[in-house]
Parts: C-alpha cells; structure tokens; sequence
DNA sequence: ATGAAAGCGCTAACAT
DNA sequence: ATGTTAGCGCTTTCAT
C-alpha cells in the first residue's frame, strides 16, 4: 500500500504505469502523479545470470542494440558492436535459451524417446543422433520409456511441454496402440519412428531390413546343412517379430524345408530369456539343429547353455542372430549374426526429421520408410562347412 | 505504415496503444484516434499449441483464473476450477515449459555431461541418473563430449544457454585444464563430478573405491600366487589413474613385492588398446605373470589375444579388472574384476546434486567426496588356487 | 473469487 | 544507426 506524497492519503493512490524503471503511482483523491524513491536493486536475484539488459546498461545502450550486436545484423555500427561484444565478454553473458525459443516459436531441440538405454543398440542410436544433433545445432533430449507403456505417454508429454520441434521415437515392447503417437503428429509435430515402428502411424520410418537380413541369415544356416531351423521371436504383434518371421519363412519355402510351428517362438528377448527357449526348443521331439535368434544377444546366451550341456557348436546345433557387437565377435565360438549398424539408424532418422521440420507444408510423410543396409557378417557359430578363410572372418571390427 | 481514416494523410500516422486486442493509432495531422478492422486473425501460427490465453478465451474468463486452476491455487471456485480443467482437457492444452521457467528462473533440468555414451559404463549411469530424475520430476539434458576438451566446453555453453539447475559432469580424457568447471561454479550453478573427477574443481564428487578395489584386486592376485603383477592404466594425470595406482602399489608393498616400473603402463584405454600393452608387456624380458587392467574391457581384449597364443589362463598369466558386465562373465575363462555398480554412482551423483541445489546456501560442496561401495567378483581368469565353489563364482549375474 | 497488468529475457517491427 | 515497444506464455502481485 503507497501513501500519496503529497495528500497523505493511502485509498486513492493506484500505480500508473513506470518511470525510468521505477513504479509510478497516482493519487486519485488530489490528483498527483509520483514515483517512489530507494530500493530499487537488491531484490530476490537468486543465480542472476548476466542478461542483454545487464549488458545495455553497462554500456548506457539500447537493448535492442546490444540485442543486434550479438546476432550480427546488418544496421549497427561496426564501433558499436565491438563495445558490446566486448562487455559482452567480460561481463560472461550468456543467451537464455528460454527466452529465445519462446519468442521464436521454434527450440531447435529434437524429442528422443527410447526404450532401453543400457541396451548397446539404444545407445549406438543415440550416438549417431547426437553426432548429427551437434553438427546441426540441434540439441536432444533423451527420455527413456524403459519398455513402459505408462512412462512412454509421459515422455510424450514432458517432450511436448518442452515444444521440441519434433520427435525420434522407438516405442516400448508394451506398446499396442498408437493414439499417442497420432495425436502428437495431428497437432503439426514432426515424428519419426525408428527402429520399433508401426504401420497405424502415418509418418517417416527408419527401418533394418528386417527381411532380407532374416532371410539371408536363415539362407545361410541352410546352406551350411540346417535343416531344421527354429527361430526365437519378440513379442507377438510387434512388427520387427512379423517383418522377422517373414524373413525366415521365405527362406525355408525357397529352399524347399517345411515350417515347424514348434520351431516358431514368440519371447519378451529380455536378457536370460534365450536360455528357456533354448530348453523348450532342446525338449522338443526333435530338435532343431540350427537357430535364428531375432536379437543376437539371446543367441549368445543360447551358445553359452549348449556349451554347458556340452554340445558340438555349429556341428550339433549352429547359431546366427540379428544385430552385432564385440560380444558376438569374442564369444566361444564367435557367432554369425546380421549387422544392422544402429549408428546409421540414428543418423538417418535425425536427418530426415530435420528435412521434415524444415518443410513441414511440403514434407509427405506417410508410408516414407527407408531400410538402413545391413551387413551378413559370418562367424564360427554356423560354418558347419570348412569355408575359405576361417581366420579373418572372426576378426571383423564391428563398425 | 498505416494511412489514416480521416485525412487520408499517412505521415503523422502513430501508434497509440491497443483497444480491444487491436492496435489503435492516432493522426498526428488531423488529432484523431482510430483503429483499423480487419485481418485480426491468421497472422503466422505455425504448430499452435494451445495455450492458457486460448482456455481464456474459449471460457471468457481471464488468463490469470485460468492459471491458478490449472495451479491448483486456493482462492478460486471449485465451479471455475473444473470449468477451466475440462476446457483445458477439451483443448488439450500442454503448459509451455519455456514460459514457466523463463518466468520462475528455475527450469527443473539438469545437464548431464558424458565423455562417451556409447561406453556402457556410462551407459548405465546414465540409466541410474534417469530413474532418479523421473522419480523427482527433474528432467535431463545429455550432452556428449565425445572425449574431446573442446566439445565439452561447447556442451557448457549450450547446457548454460539452457539455464540448467545443476550439472553432472565427468570430463573428457583430454581435459587437463578445469577452469571451465569453475567458472560455473564461480556463477552459482551447482556441480557434481562422477568418476572422472579433479581436486582441481572444488564440488561434491561421485568416485569408486578405486584405492580399495585396485588393492582388493591385486592383492586377490597375489593370493593366488602371482609375483610379478603389472597394470595397464588410463592416461597420465588422470585422477582415476593415480587412485588406482596407489591401490596396486599398496598391495604390493604390503606383501612385500618389488615395484617394478617397467610393469606399470599408462595408455589412452581405447578399445582394442589393450592387444598392445599385452604385446609389450609379453616382449619384457621378465614378462608379469598376472595383469590387472584399470577397465576390464583391455583384459578381455588380453585374454583374447593371450588365448591366440595358446597361453595358459590363469596358468602362466591371470587376470583382474575393473568394472563388471555381462561381457566379463561370459568369455572365456569368465574374467575377475571389480564391481563398481554403475549405476548406483549416477544415483548418487544426481541425488546429491539435487540436495546441492535445494540448499544452495547452505550447502558447502567443497571436498565433499562419496565413495561408492564396489565388490569383488572372483572369476577363473584368476584361480591358480582350486577354490572351494568354482561352479557358482562364475554364475553371478551383474546387478 | 476474479480481473488487470507487470515482468521473466529476448527478438523484431517500428519510430526516430 | 539507435532507441522504443509489443509480444512470446506464463505466474504473480495488486486491485476490485
């Protein structure tokens, strides 16, 4: 409550507007107009960082000038800008990214869902996104869904609360609807999906080839004296599983070999997982004698309990899976496995966003998927037949 | 410029405020006051998300009822309170995350500085800080520094640009200078280190027991026979290294074993970097007969390399590193190391940081170091000595 | 209980 | 070339 400097009075007064920074009142009741003196500074300025008005002051400019000088336009003295870069400088000023993206309508920051990071393919991913992020002046942020349905919608809305300009999405192993996803795209926000996608969501897709790497895979479990190939599967429904599958069973009509409904299991391929395959695969009537694994992490774990139970690997049982890492190269026997190099995953999914924020109006998305080549890499776990130069082939650098 | 209504002049045409949302101007000329009609709507609105004006608008209540509903402020009526929620339900109005925090000076994100994600060491620290951060509604900005000095510098900028709450940050393994550290500190902005740290930068600090595992770990190897132990460290300077350097020596000492300088090698720890250490130590003219490695990755790449030789493990050379994974359990033989829960350190790390930027004031970071209790697991790699349960050791899934 | 308006830091359009 | 000011979306006094 302000008391009018010049009646006493305290009911009539009411701000009205400001004067040089300060507040200025007017006295309804005598009609005067003042400001008030005295403690102006020294509010609550908890970390103040320095601002473009710090910098304007110091220097008794505009903050416009100084707002000029740092975005290098064209109308301002070459002197001018100097002084203020230089103040700039000394004073540590820093943009507040806040304030500029609210103003702009626009962050410059890409949404990344994920969901698993310690899972080394999540994390080569990520590393080819932030390599194009920092070449772009894109900034991330990573959310995990950490395969939850629940934390997934979450994610969604802390991404959208930060108006990131779009989004990379992998959705979770829980995930069966897309309303989400669809209503994120309805409001005009990029989104590719990478990876985990599904055909119910009209947008860019970043894919491996799923088909041919399975069909490639199984062909050469074949081609080595399989006959019998079983292949272990993510969960029903998911369309990395399907695309898999189908992968395998063009494989096996090519080659003229029956498809074993028992050989086909659907699986979380959580870690241990493989392991229980393994054993409902081993228990059967008749087992198989090579098996496909759709992430080869579950092939390894297979390798591992065969080794256990002291079978003959690949003359008894041979093992290929999708995916690779220094683990397929250094276990005993190294294993065969499809890469589907997860860096270029990344890297391509960030890209197209990009040209998708870019040009929003013109950008047609639907059914735009793009297939990341991959590479059949062939190891000890499947040469069943001598090959030419058994040496060098385990000693493949992953990417 | 605007031509006025009355005199059709169109050089004293001012500004003069705003009438009902539209801009109202004055002719200096003829001393008239006029706004012009028209084109009120569809400016430039590029993805429109809803905001509170728009929930404002569609109720014709004002901006500030419809911020202390969706607040959950006291002084408003349960009825306007409910109105304003559905309305915002029915808008699907997201709050603007810039705008809050532009205003309230705390944006609840915190900048994580990682030297390599793709590492899985800090892979799953980083999946141990986002269990902490989603559980305390902090959200978390990655940067990677990709190893180098000068992207992390860059990632400080962005991450101040961003007006982080705090940071966590493990620094490059080309940081020698930490100048760039303090001085945001010097600003206010709490900082914790994690395991890449520096007495240098005055802070709380997250570390392993590096000192006790790297004594736990040689002086297992000692018990087991060996007498000519030798290390492979990371670069020279490196706090790490020298922590870990002084546990080995420790243990040394303590049994009574020469230090011998030509046992002790410094590197950059890269991957595959290992295979060279092991070759020089292998062309020493008394070469060790154990290797403790400071990142079990090396020895991995050792007993690959020490198996292409057809040596004995632990026979004619054992081995012991730090740090777990899935990876040390399943090559063969399974590898002793030093389990140093990684992601309990990012736990720690960001709990702490957390309670540093609570208590700003009150907090006193300097030399406060956490240890994080780590654990021994004896693996073949190691036992010369027949051990008494030989089967299960080896069986210990990593946390 | 509700409305009006300042201000967070910045940019851009406008005025000088 | 430089200063003035609206406005980005929101919270928060203050006034009613």
């Amino acid at each position: 409550m302000q008391r009018c400097v010049k009646c006493n009075a305290v009911d009539g007064v009411i701000r009205a507007g400001f004067l040089r920074g300060r507040q200025r009142f007017f006295c309804k009741l005598c009609n005067f107009n003042f400001v008030v003196e005295g403690e102006t500074e020294s509010k609550k300025k908890k970390t103040h960082q320095t601002t473009i008005v710090d910098v304007a002051k110091h220097l008794g400019v505009a903050i416009s000038t100084v707002s000029r000088a740092l975005n290098d336009k064209s109308d301002i003295s070459q002197e001018t800008r100097e002084l203020v870069l230089k103040a700039a400088m000394e004073l540590d000023y820093r943009p507040n990214f806040m304030a500029q993206s609210l103003h702009k309508g626009e962050t410059r920051t890409i949404g990344v869902i994920v969901p698993d990071v310690e899972h080394p393919f999540f994390a080569r991913v990520l590393a080819g996104i932030q390599k194009v992020a920092n070449n772009t002046g894109y900034r991330i942020i990573v959310c995990h869904s950490n395969e939850s349905y629940e934390i997934e919608t979450l994610n969604i809305e802390t991404l959208l609360a930060c108006r990131v300009d779009g989004l990379l999405v992998s959705h979770s192993k829980e995930t069966a609807t897309f309303g989400h996803f669809n209503r994120i795209i309805g409001k005009g926000i990029p989104v590719v999906l990478y990876d985990r996608i599904s055909d119910d969501v009209k947008t860019p897709k970043i894919i491996h080839q799923d088909y041919k790497g399975s069909f490639d895979l199984v062909e050469h479990l074949i081609s080595q004296g399989c006959r019998r190939v079983a292949i272990m599967l993510g969960p029903e429904g998911m369309l990395i599983s399907e695309r898999r599958l189908a992968g395998y069973k063009a494989a096996l009509i090519k080659h003229g070999l029956e498809i074993n409904e028992d050989y086909i299991v659907y699986s979380g391929i959580n870690q241990h997982e493989g392991i229980g395959v393994f054993n409902y695969l081993m228990s059967l009537q008749v087992p198989p004698d090579g098996i496909f694994t759709i992430l080869y992490r579950n092939g390894i774990e297979m390798i591992m309990e065969a080794k256990k139970r002291g079978m003959k690997i690949p003359e008894e049982i041979a093992f290929a899976g999708f995916g690779d890492d220094i683990l397929a190269e250094l276990i005993d026997p190294p294993m065969t496995v499809f890469n589907h190099f997860p860096a270029k995953i990344g890297e391509a999914a960030i890209l197209t966003l990009i040209e998708y924020i870019h040009n929003k109006d013109t950008f047609y998305p639907a059914d735009k998927t793009i297939e990341i080549e991959g590479e059949l890499i062939i190891r000890q776990s499947s040469m069943k037949r001598s090959p030419e130069k058994p040496e060098r082939v385990s000693m493949k650098i992953a990417e």
